[in-house]
DNA sequence: CTGGACCTTCTCGTTACGTCAACTTCTAGC
DNA sequence: GCTAGAAGTTGACGTAACGAGAAGGTCCAG
């Protein structure tokens, strides 16, 4: 019923966390309606990731299981956070062992070397040269920071693309909820740099994909993920920043 | 001098993990330069959590470490997602416990209710008539959703508020870069719904401590929230969106 | 009577060691 | 040379939550 195994019930039995309402004489196990409800709360904790000690404790004594769920929240939450510092680790540690560090480690969101000129150029050849002067106030924004500062942009915009990876490599839409969460932080990335609109921002798409230099370095950190970063900028603009798209692809 | 345990030797050297230069006699094991070097790199990856069995292929095999690496991250990324699902599922599940789901699920961003006009009268009272204004403009926008957006909007709120009281309770402070990338989603969400510029957001952290209704929502989902979340949020305006405070405490 | 499905207990294996227990070896001090 | 203590050794058991398999008992349909 359950689609339990009958080792896990034995198991159970044997823990003393779920015990038959009667074992008959030839050592079958019977299990009765109040059994299949502690079942269900057995098995809702469990999916939880709460050990089965700690759910026999809360089940048995009733005692404040809401107190329990929250250090067990807490428990789950440090272990998050330090997944997240070993999969940074990781990171580095792939970048440091292929070479790629520094190419990105200078030039991410901000580009200071001659690239930026070629993207400035790329930009007022697709937008026009109003497009381009933007460039100005972004430096004014950049041209204080220190060079910590500018690593540690480069840094996010990095973690950033890695976790939009993560997402597209398990097969996320790119207009799903929980990517359009994470280009919230994207859309803020790009503006730090420059006052885009919703209209600018869903033209920084093509940029993506087009810009050979934009796009060779979001390929190094992840191959598929121009065209599908393309799309969830696009989907970003739309129903975050309320962008109409012209008719016919304008 | 590696801070490992004799037994944990013994263990690596059970298993052919990390074997001594030679076995005396009597038993012990001695170790020379080389098995230090290679602890070295048995440690370290047994730091990113590689389980010992793969980090012996690694460095036996020494046969494309990154694309094992690469494949751990996966395993990472796939845990700590998991983590998350159901760090989720605990929150609704202590909600839903302590029955504070439907307050907070009718109005968090976006305060359907009456409380919305006190907020109003609160912010004109607070900045001035016309900042009251802005909330037609807000209206221009959440009028528009449906109710399954209202609800992904609030949910996504309190899932930010939550890992915003994470951080606080893991005593990272609120100016730091960590949180400062969560803020971001912060000054999204209200950008969403007020063209707040780096002022107007500045101006907001008094609001988060000081109308009763606001700093309630806020407490609910941590008591000790509101003053960090204002220290938090003066820190985004100033660090990352340039505003210049004035002196004397205007 | 028989085959097959289903139940039982018992035991080992999984990870990465901690923690005894019982014993030997080395070293410093008297 | 004797001895106490520190440090090493080899087992063996325990951890969490069962899976897998062996060896055997029970039930039911044909």
């Amino acid at each position: 019923m359950s689609g339990l195994t009958s080792r896990t019930l034995r198991h159970y039995d044997d823990i003393g966390l779920l015990c038959p309402v009667r074992t008959a004489s030839n050592g079958y196990r019977w299990y009765g309606r109040r059994e299949l409800l502690r079942l269900q709360r057995i098995l809702f904790l469990r999916e939880l990731g709460v050990p089965l000690g700690q759910i026999g404790r809360i089940l048995d004594g009733d005692r404040d299981g809401v107190a329990a769920l929250r250090r067990h929240r807490a428990d789950l939450v440090a272990h998050r956070d330090r997944l997240e510092e070993i999969i940074a680790t990781v990171d580095r540690t792939i970048a440091d062992l292929t070479g790629q560090a520094h190419l990105s480690e200078e030039e991410f969101f901000t580009g200071l070397s001659a690239r930026r000129d070629d993207l400035r150029r790329d930009i007022e050849a697709r937008y026009g040269a109003g497009a381009g002067e933007h460039f100005a106030s972004a430096d004014a924004v950049t041209g204080r920071w220190t060079r910590e500062e500018h690593e540690q942009a480069a840094a996010q915009g990095r973690r950033l693309l890695r976790r939009l990876s993560d997402a597209r490599s398990s097969g996320t839409a790119p207009d799903s909820a929980a990517v359009l969460d994470l280009m919230t932080a994207h859309y803020q990335g790009v503006r730090l740099l420059w006052p885009a609109d919703a209209a600018a921002y869903h033209a920084l798409a093509d940029l993506v994909t087009g810009n050979p230099d934009q796009r060779a370095m979001i390929e190094e950190i992840d191959p598929l993920l121009p065209p599908w970063l393309a799309d969830a900028i696009r989907a970003y603009a739309v129903r975050r920043l309320g962008y109409v798209p012209a008719r016919g692809g304008g």
